[in-house]
DNA sequence: CATCAATAATGACTACAGTCAGTTTATCGC
DNA sequence: GCGATAAACTGACTGTAGTCATTATTGATG
């Protein structure tokens, strides 16, 4: 009962076609929204890093950004959502990249090992937004930050599974369930892990060894 | 940078000694501030489970318990924090008898989800509570609920482990990894599952059938 | 170009979580 | 019982996230 929300919003806002000005172009209304949110990302992330996230106000975005308080909130539905709207594409690129640089040579394990790895650097840079971060990830406030957590998700789910396929065709890793599910599973180790070790509860090389074994674990295969 | 609260709090008080007046008894202080905190968590129960949490006023509980405003967060350092002091105890029995109800001679497999539909169940009751509940347990943001929340994890991991070990003696399973790790593994899952379930990605079916196939994974035996 | 409907932007305003200087209450030594 | 000291409590106050009635901008239509 209660808790629930009505569904302003923009939504993601459609990328705008660069190049071909002819045919379809986007038109200054939409050209203004996207600027405007670039604007917004743009101060949002440099405040939140230069002064942490709970020290920046919505009054000092929205005039960095030079645009009225109440406007921001047509952009995000709330701090935390406009948290995760400021650093869903860093995410995304790095772990697309994590995949990307993947030894092809290199064991399973130690391939997963070097994507998870990369992640976590990543979430290293600066641990107390990353914490607040990891934790709305899975908490999505509005429609269009649910699409875009899933679509991360999937990057991941999707990157492992290729992994784990092309090791069963290569017979580096004998045969077991779908790849899908043991790549959620791998996932699940890997994000309760990065809270533990973001909580203060492990070291940072502690929480990569234990994701090793628990990989290994899931895996069904030597650590 | 930045991010971070000083160090307030009470603390858990010490658990009344009841019975014995004699040698050590508590004193009216004591006894005082114990019996706040009980009509604290019990004015905050009511009126989160009646109203739903953000919809529920710490002003409001304050009344309700019968103290001053500013007095509530001598007892929680949040709003967040005081739901997760009301419901620790109800999820640590919730997960203590769902232990203790586990059918002796079933399958591995079978006592696992046994164990995780009865807590999954007790979430069921008031999902948008055991949503926030669950987003805010792995965040503590006090010194008490990080030891609240331990303890908790300690229980099922300690739980799934004695599970595990005694189907390995009973030949039930064969041997393999660390009984406490693949504890861990399993809890991922069935935290991140459920998290999928809250948020409505997945129906309760759906996650429990889920759940069982990538604890099966993680044993590495049929689903 | 003038008119109009739809969409976006605004900022004064509200409600509420959390603080803190001041007050009350318990405990203890005499 | 009587201070004295420490701990607990209080509620007026502050800062800020988020709202909403009003205004401004855009693009379409004749």
């Amino acid at each position: 009962m209660a808790e629930q929300r009505k569904a302003p919003v923009p939504e993601p806002p459609v990328p705008v076609a660069s190049g071909t000005p002819t045919l379809a172009r986007p038109g200054r209304r939409e050209r203004n929204k996207q600027e405007k949110l670039a604007r917004i990302v743009s101060a949002a992330r440099a405040l939140f890093q230069q002064q942490g996230f709970s020290d920046t106000t919505t009054q000092q975005i929205a005039e960095a950004a030079d645009i009225g308080a109440g406007t921001l909130f047509l952009y995000a539905r709330s701090k935390e959502d406009l948290l995760v709207l400021v650093f869903r594409d860093e995410m995304m690129e790095t772990a697309r990249s994590a995949f990307a640089r993947v030894d092809e040579t290199a064991p399973l394990l130690d391939q997963l090992m070097q994507v998870f790895a990369t992640m976590a650097a990543y979430h290293e840079q600066d641990q107390t937004i990353a914490r607040i971060l990891l934790k709305e990830i899975m908490f999505p406030d509005a429609i269009g930050r649910q699409n875009d957590i899933a679509e991360l998700l999937d990057v991941i789910f999707a990157g492992c599974a290729a992994l784990i396929e092309k090791a069963r065709q290569a017979g580096r890793l004998g045969p077991g369930a779908a790849p899908l599910q043991i790549a959620e599973n791998l996932f699940a180790n890997y994000y309760l892990g990065l809270l533990g070790w973001l909580g203060g509860r492990t070291s940072s090389r502690q929480f990569l060894l234990r994701l090793r074994q628990l990989s290994a674990i899931t895996l069904g295969c030597e650590a």
